[in-house]
DNA sequence: AGTCCCAATTGATCTGGGTCAAAGTTGGCC
DNA sequence: GGCCAACTTTGACCCAGATCAATTGGGACT
């Protein structure tokens, strides 16, 4: 509920990350977004949407993460999405937040006021065609992790989280995918369960066994080198080199 | 692979429920689709496209039941979409299909070429834009059965599938949502068991239990008539009305 | 009416992951 | 440096749902 921080130059993250518009922007668009635009920071567990509540922005991550979570009345959540970097936040058409937005880590947003998206929306059909496509590959991920929470066994689906979050981590190198790879756990076991549908404790039983079968080596909670990608995925039960997952 | 079956005249169907491009078509725009559009019948336990090969094109489910499903190589399986009438079909822009489209009753399809369907995209904004709010249902009902398939327990997770089937059988009638349904299940116990995660011995012990318990009644095995929808919803776990969810 | 076949039910038993409880770690802050 | 609070690990036990194994039922054929 801070005062919104305005920016009228140009985006300086956007040529690298921010995808979502700016990917696709001209300068020319860039300068009609500014009226429009603004940038947002968000501490770590701080909550960013509400499920329910009004939203009046849609954007994007430019730094931080995010996870979309929903929650039963007695307590039981479960994650529903990953927001890295890049990744958009928000629904044009729609009014109400489907699920909450939380700041895992310190967040920063760049928002769009709603309506003035929309009508931009309207007058630039690229824009429609990039939110049709990302929003294809969220589904894609989407649908994908139900077969993680549907089918898979504990080991599998904390194999399945790292493997993903190792993949986005890192510039993905196609053909050479099993090498060493090393990154930080940007959520608590907590989260980690949430979003896997287990209870903390399972998730943690699972990667210290993991860690003694030398599948992953753990370097203080967070710290994490996988030696052998090839072998994580197997443990992860995919198949494929697995396109899409968020 | 039968050849497509040509009808240059006017979709009879379309105005009521084939909304994917149609809801919100002209007769102009229709005559100009006639080229590129064609309708196909697929038979129950048909393969409609199998994971992984090139989709020529893209469409909508006229008449009957379709599911997504996708399948570890040790054949654990698990739908992650259900094709209702209405229900788009396909990824503009991209090649290969994501997922096993299996036709669960005879099964009629409004396809269209994909490629010209592409360019008709690029000239029509409205095509886009209905396609981005499509999608965007289907991705928030992906995650709503992500809250299913991660934190339901089985009796709530046959509630929940019971309670969606249900409403997107019979009009909303919004305001009135308790009263008597009647429908028939267009699933076997197995395909309800690949929808939730279960096996099928499990649904049909809860199913046996939801009818013992007085919450539906069962007339052979696919006839079911929900006495109190209301009474569903909290076995579901639905604290809401649900707005969405398939 | 009979029989064949597949869907569905029901029972008995087993087990992966949940639950409850108690230590152990770590990083932030004074 | 030492203390505190939050996060994490580990152990003991239990139960919901899986697994294995018979039956039962019901519709489509002769």
């Amino acid at each position: 509920m801070n005062t919104p921080n305005f920016k009228p130059t140009k985006c300086d993250v956007c040529p690298i990350r921010h995808r979502a518009v700016c990917a696709r922007c001209n300068a020319d668009e860039l300068v009609e977004l500014d009226s429009i635009k603004y940038y947002r920071t968000y501490e770590a567990g701080q909550t960013v949407i509400w499920a329910g509540d009004k939203m009046s922005f849609v954007g994007s991550v430019v730094s931080g993460i995010a996870t979309l979570t929903q929650t039963m009345e007695d307590g039981r959540t479960q994650m529903v999405g990953l927001l890295l970097p890049s990744d958009f936040v928000g629904r044009p058409g729609r009014d109400g937040a489907a699920y909450n937005v939380i700041a895992t880590t310190d967040v920063v947003m760049c928002c769009f006021r709603k309506k003035p998206f929309e009508e931009l929306m309207e007058r630039t059909p690229h824009i429609a065609h990039r939110l049709l496509e990302m929003t294809l590959d969220e589904l894609d991920a989407a649908r994908e992790w139900m077969l993680v929470l549907g089918r898979k066994t504990a080991r599998e689906k904390i194999a399945s989280l790292l493997s993903i979050i190792a993949r986005r981590n890192t510039a993905p190198t196609p053909g050479e995918s099993s090498d060493a790879m090393v990154f930080d756990l940007p959520l608590t076991r907590e989260a980690m369960a949430d979003y896997l549908g287990l209870t903390l404790e399972t998730v943690s039983r699972q990667m210290s066994a993991l860690k003694r079968d030398g599948v992953i080596q753990l370097d203080g909670k967070r710290h994490i080198t996988v030696p052998d990608m090839g072998r994580l995925m197997e443990e992860a039960g995919d198949d494929s080199d697995g396109g899409f997952l968020i």
